[in-house]
DNA sequence: TCGCATGACGAACACCGTTCGTCAAGAACA
DNA sequence: TGTTCTTGACGAACGGTGTTCGTCATGCGA
């Protein structure tokens, strides 16, 4: 940062107060690092560029990576909206795993970084108690409640993760398009029948109608044992 | 590896011929240290040791770690059984994907990778095929089926991921059971009266319920719009 | 005003994926 | 039997990563 440690501190004019570090900063600025260059900029020595000092001026506030993710999805987990008290619990259950899912969506990157970290955070408590509530509210019973909720959470998070995967710029997706492409009549009949329709549709639909998907089967299905 | 490069090779007696390298030896090699060490040693470089040889040779096979990835995962997933013609659609279905399943938890960071990973090889080809003629069986609409694939392959990865995650010696699980026992009664009633159903159930029971659970709304649910 | 706890941070360590240039062995050909 | 030429093997290096350690400065309590 400094060009000589001998001499005074000349330039401290340029960048006034230089505001401490907390972990608040930190994570305002992982976020937006996460905005700009997606989660591959998300490195400890890329944070503290930002924050105009070094990677180990961090882990004063984040014992290492794995905390600081953890944070940094618990923050973003504060915009999820839990839904109103009006309507059935279908509905406000639904609503609640879509706003979580476009908040997951909003953020590049975000999707892919919650699938690796495990939120246990208190946004992530606020959540899981709201899923819990409605779903005894719909008489599901306990036992599928509990089990419920990480199936719910588990799978949007996964869906936004694929969805983000397919939008961005990936070499992985247009490999698939070309082996589903190249896929023959004799060989894989439904497949080639469905090679369009597979990839089709876009995050949205796809993702509320999965969230329909599950919420049909967890109030129909019976009791785990 | 050799000694001098000046010298002529002496010591060619104790590793006779060392075999010549090759897309299958590579996989091997990355398959045993996946077992033995799990997917954080999944390195070019720990996967040329174990073959003796430097990771670049690994280049002349694979272009990068993503496509030796996707190799490998192709590879187990020629373990997966398709199902007999025998039984209903329905537990033929459940049948595929319990052996998906069991197939990635058999293997110590295997559905860690998974997650990351799109599989898009002839084995995934030949799994796809026989998801989409079982739910053609059953009735569900093609375009329903199109992206039931999708929904029931990425489930089922993502959840043996997220069990693989609590079996090794994890922090992110006993982090979230410690923070699941200090959760108040008045906070959070619901979390608080299911603390121990939330972490309850060992794998197997979980995952097959879970896949009830998807085949259910599956089968009930209409088609997309 | 004097310690002293604490935050900031440069340097270093041990890794990582990937590339490049070189070298040897084998194939193809004269 | 030479002689070229292709191809795989691989050491070294580049630029990145997370993390630790030792040191320095700052501001606060005494």
């Amino acid at each position: 940062m400094k060009q000589t440690p001998s001499q005074t501190v000349v330039s401290r004019r340029s960048r006034p107060a230089k505001s401490p570090l907390s972990r608040e900063a930190i994570v305002e600025a992982a976020l937006a690092i996460l905005e700009e260059e997606g989660v591959s900029g998300l490195s400890m020595r890329n944070i503290a560029k930002r924050l105009d000092t070094g990677a180990a001026s961090l882990y004063v506030y984040f014992a290492n990576t794995d905390e600081l993710h953890a944070a940094l999805l618990d923050h973003v987990l504060a915009e999820v909206v839990l839904p109103a008290r009006r309507g059935t619990w279908r509905d406000r259950l639904k609503a609640l795993l879509v706003s979580y899912h476009s908040v997951l969506e909003a953020r590049r990157g975000l999707a892919q970084l919650a699938l690796s970290t495990i939120a246990s955070g208190p946004n992530s408590l606020r959540i899981w108690e709201c899923i819990l509530a409605l779903l005894d509210e719909g008489g599901v019973c306990a036992a599928t409640a509990a089990w419920g909720v990480d199936l719910l959470v588990l799978y949007v998070t996964s869906i936004a993760a694929e969805q983000a995967l397919h939008t961005t710029d990936d070499r992985g997706l247009t490999r698939v398009a070309s082996v589903l492409a190249a896929v023959t009549a004799d060989e894989f009949p439904h497949l080639h029948g469905l090679r369009s329709e597979m990839t089709s549709g876009d995050g949205p639909d796809r993702s509320q109608w999965a969230i329909d998907v599950i919420i049909d089967g967890l109030s129909t299905s019976r009791p785990p044992a």
